[in-house]
DNA sequence: CTTAAAGTCTCTAGTGACTAGAGGTTCAAG
DNA sequence: CTTGAACCTCTAGTCACTAGAGACTTTAAG
């Protein structure tokens, strides 16, 4: 078994473009891995495995600053359990805002779309609402 | 009765800051005023009816492009209506798939969240799931 | 061994919808 | 007339990439 992969090779195992690789490493999230004697990026299965932490917690929608500090836990120390806890619950929290904010816009978009009657009025509701925000129901920011 | 509000004074009443006005006339959503003999910006009654319209809709979530389309429908022919309801319509179709994929990331970081019992294991869930897709149940992109 | 194709390198610029700041000018009140 | 708030333009920064240019390296076929 081959123990080095190209960026190409990682980038398929880890399901990650090229060039965001690249950029992980310039972000300092992915250690820089050896090069050839041509310049070319030569990984490992450990780079393998950081990659795919990173990419699955980015599918959870951590951003990059909370991925770095969930990297920097190893889990080992009662410590680094509080923290990991700490930060995904903060990003639950965030989660759960836009889901409510994106809910609001729903309701409003959905009572704009079937309030609007052109057949009878013969004006359309949803660039009234849209002129006026006193038309719809809810305080949405 | 002044028929003129200054930047400052439309941006007040629109609750909309100032540069982000000065941005949507750049971008073309927001007509150019005329201006002071020094220059400064004069806005009638109408701009304000038209930057309330573009905030409205920003805050129900269209983006620019769909905010200047929107405009130049002024829902007076049936077409009109036809238009404004399919880019509303599109538009709620991507609110609900945020909603969608939100609601997929909040069940996976509860799982993960409740899952870590380091108390026992002494292992940290929530870092263990991010190191290894397969241990979490869903298969969220 | 040569050659061609595919892959890789660095660097810059663009995305969306603003926001922040520098450095200078104008307005309105007292 | 002075002062200070408001205004002007322009540039750069945000986030997490993505796209492209132009040059170099690697690999597979012949």
């Amino acid at each position: 078994m081959s123990e080095f992969y190209s960026i190409g090779q990682l980038s398929k195992l880890a399901e990650c473009k090229v060039p965001t690789i690249r950029w992980y490493e310039d972000k300092g999230l992915l250690p820089a891995p050896t090069r050839t004697e041509g310049n070319q990026r030569r990984y490992t299965k450990r780079h393998l495995t950081t990659l795919r932490f990173i990419r699955h917690a980015r599918a959870l929608g951590f951003d990059l600053p909370a991925i770095e500090k969930l990297q920097q836990l190893n889990g080992c120390c009662y410590g680094d359990h509080i923290e990991a806890d700490r930060i995904a619950q903060e990003h639950l929290d965030d989660v759960r805002n836009k889901i409510a904010k994106l809910k609001a816009m729903e309701a409003e978009l959905v009572a704009m779309i079937e309030g609007c009657d052109y057949e009878h009025s013969h004006k359309c509701r949803i660039l009234d609402v849209l002129a006026d925000h006193g038309l719809c129901g809810s305080d949405h920011q």
